[in-house]
DNA sequence: GTCGGGCATTGACGGGTGTCGATACCCCCG
DNA sequence: CGGGGGTATCGACACCCGTCAATGCCCGAC
């Protein structure tokens, strides 16, 4: 869960020597640990199930959200439930807090702000 | 099998003190049919290729990119750059111009940002 | 200690996806 | 008009992923 990397976007220019169908670079390569990254970070994103469960986490910041809850709105089993949420924590994207028998999870603040940032060609989120 | 939602359920009356899973509806939620659009649209950049291809497309927007340009510097073979090309385009990130023999492509303005907007719980870009 | 219940893990199955070689398409140039 | 070259499509393969039932784990209640 180390999404939490600096997020700028470094282009970096790649070194096509070779004679294609046009002699010039191409520059804004980006490196292929970079996409490799970035696109296991979205695959944990694509998903309707996971949307599901961050919207309605989102839209529940103030009370805390527990696996029983969403299995229902949801439709799916719990096994499944479970199964998705660990995918958005393994993300970065939720957390798990565990008091008792029962486990709490919230948004981890700046996570998909992260995602978004290192997007190619998309504006920077507002500032502050 | 639990489209038990009768009309007229209170939402004031949410019993927050009990813990565990509170009977009250949940807020925020996402319907399945935007919830799996937004999928959709996400799987098509969940790929370290894709993600690469966007990049080199953004990095060069004033020269138009071809096919031939991007199979050399992905270190992939010519039908799968098309392809994922393909799917770029039908997700609507990219627009295909044909010209002649050579397919040119270029980004289509907006439509990451349109895709960071529908995300849950992300500020919205500065429309700057 | 024993029981009950919420949650995580396992194993299995069906469908989807990325990749390539081979091939078809199609437009420009002699 | 025929050939050449850039693209798109097809078929096949291996692999990954979402889902569920069954099961295990662990904490609190009694």
């Amino acid at each position: 869960m180390n999404i939490s990397r600096t997020a700028g976007l470094d282009l970096e220019l790649v070194d096509v020597g070779a004679p294609g169908c046009s002699p010039a670079e191409l520059a804004g390569a980006m490196s292929a640990e970079q996409a490799a990254d970035l696109a296991r970070t979205l695959k944990a994103l694509a998903d309707p199930a996971r949307l599901r469960v961050l919207a309605l986490v989102a839209g529940n910041e103030g009370r805390e959200v527990c696996v029983c809850d969403l299995t229902e709105p949801l439709g799916l089993s719990q096994p499944t439930v479970s199964h998705h949420l660990k995918v958005l924590v393994d993300a970065g994207f939720l957390a798990r807090e565990k008091r008792g028998v029962w486990a709490y999870f919230s948004l981890v603040p700046g996570a998909l702000d992260a995602v978004v940032t290192a997007l190619p060609g998309v504006r920077e989120p507002s500032p502050r």
